[in-house]
DNA sequence: GTCTCAGGGCCACTG
DNA sequence: CAGTGGCCCTGAGAC
């Protein structure tokens, strides 16, 4: 890591822009070690390129005896050969990049999408030295530039948020295909003296950093009622969703609509970063490889899914709770188009009542803390919580419409709606994912499974 | 024609 | 004895 400023400008240049320190400074996306080069789609050790290498070939299954979220590290990596491979599929490594015909030599199809991912690490490197001064950087692998065009029509609008098209970092399970968010992820050198305890810089760290699987680091970690700032690099694959909550950090709940709306992301951002998702994906294919419009649906509901587990993961109020995996049986199938019509019908009753984000946050957490849900094991904990939100809900609207007194009721009872359709869109996915029409790989179909399971 | 570099194979080592 | 991981070989694509 280099401290810069224009004394030093030209050394750190020189020392960012050569390729050897490029991928020196760059940790295996899987178990922290240092890379080797590329392999299999991404740059990762050459440990984690041989397993993956025997685990394809072989046609290995592993299982967990834990909770397959073990922690995965050069020491620690051998100890679950399965966590290890759903870590790999995780960050992106390529099945297909493995040579059926066994092959030596030569080049893959990937060769191009390599060489386009290194040009964008350099951008990168080189848009952070001339516009961040001053600070200490640690690279992630995501860029910054869009230089990719989209052919994602069914978005509009714009986004600020800087766009990558490197497709190798589009994690293919927990978000598959999610790869970097836009923005670059500054993160302090003193968390990285060690490199036997250093995690790998991995896109979407701000989104993996709440789930188990790295408890060590990530205990150092305050999370409080505000998002946990987006440089944090530690993360861990959200292989059990629905594992206990395992990090005790003393919060302080919040429960006023500004404290719960303080806590809150951005909306727009996390759309930006789907947006800016999906466009890379769409970017890194071929012209006759574009994906559907089910599948670009899929996706994003994949991504706004990840984006949704990681506001609850960060919530104070939810960390409060302890969940097991259950079984929830789903209704017989609608189709899609009653689904968009009945969403349709919500958002327009929703903004008749001129629902602002405070409320908007409100019913985020009403529809969180359900204590219908049967695998909730302090459900009086959760009514409580449902009755601290509901307060609050009923101050905002009292507040903010004096005149308009049944507000706050009508609200309430657009959650049975949000919940009924979205346990229809639910089950009309699963019907999909039965079929055979859902990418393969997703926290979505993850989610799926486990409740289905 | 030469160089690059990513996938495959080999084999010493380990538990 | 199966799995690991470091090292080397191979060969298609880039130049």
């Amino acid at each position: 890591m280099c401290y810069w400023c224009p004394s030093v400008f030209e050394t750190f240049l020189c020392c960012h822009f050569d390729q050897d320190s490029l991928e020196e400074e760059t940790f295996c996306p899987v178990c922290g070690d240092r890379v080797s080069g590329y392999h299999y789609g991404l740059l990762t050790c050459e440990s984690c390129k041989g397993f993956f290498k025997r685990s394809v070939q072989n046609n290995k299954h592993y299982t967990c005896v834990e909770m397959q979220s073990c922690p995965m590290n050069p020491l620690q990596r051998k100890r679950c050969p399965y966590c290890r491979f759903q870590k790999c599929l995780a960050v992106g490594m390529k099945r297909e990049a493995v040579r059926a015909d066994r092959m030596r030599g030569g080049r893959n199809k990937f060769g191009p999408l390599y060489r386009r991912d290194r040009q964008m690490k350099e951008q990168k490197v080189y848009h952070q030295t001339t516009t961040t001064p001053c600070r200490i950087k640690m690279e992630t692998t995501q860029a910054l530039q869009p230089t990719a065009p989209s052919d994602l029509h069914l978005m509009t609008g714009h986004t600020n948020v800087p766009l990558s098209s490197d497709p190798f970092h589009q994690c293919q399970v927990y978000p598959s295909g999610m790869g970097q968010l836009g923005a670059p992820m500054p993160l302090d050198c003193t968390m990285n003296t060690d490199r036997g305890l250093t995690p790998p810089s991995l896109p979407y760290a701000g989104l993996y950093r709440t789930f188990p699987g790295y408890p060590q680091e990530k205990r150092e970690v305050p999370f409080s009622c505000s998002p946990a700032p987006e440089n944090h690099p530690f993360h861990s694959p959200p292989n059990n969703l629905f594992t206990p909550l395992s990090t005790p950090e003393t919060t302080t709940p919040c429960s006023t609509p500004n404290q719960l709306v303080e806590a809150e992301q951005d909306e727009s951002q996390l759309c930006a970063k789907v947006l800016a998702s999906l466009q890379r994906e769409q970017a890194s294919r071929g012209k006759h490889d574009r994906l559907n419009t089910f599948s670009i649906m899929c996706k994003m509901a994949d991504q706004t899914l990840f984006g949704l587990v990681e506001w609850a993961r960060n919530s104070a109020l939810f960390k409060e709770l302890k969940i097991e995996v259950s079984t929830i049986l789903s209704q017989a199938g609608v189709t899609l188009s009653s689904l968009v019509s009945r969403t349709q019908d919500l958002v327009t009753k929703l903004r008749a009542l001129q629902l602002d984000r405070h409320e908007f946050v409100c019913l985020k957490y009403l529809v969180l803390f359900n204590p219908d849900v049967k695998s909730v094991q302090s459900r009086r904990q959760v009514e409580q919580t449902q009755e601290r939100v509901n307060r609050a809900l009923m101050e905002r609207t009292q507040q903010t419409h004096p005149g308009h007194s049944d507000k706050f009721g009508q609200l309430l009872l657009r959650l049975p709606e949000v919940r009924s359709i979205s346990l229809q869109v639910e089950d009309y996915l699963y019907q999909r994912h039965l079929l055979g029409d859902l990418p393969c790989n997703s926290l979505l179909t993850e989610m799926l499974h486990t409740k289905h399971s």
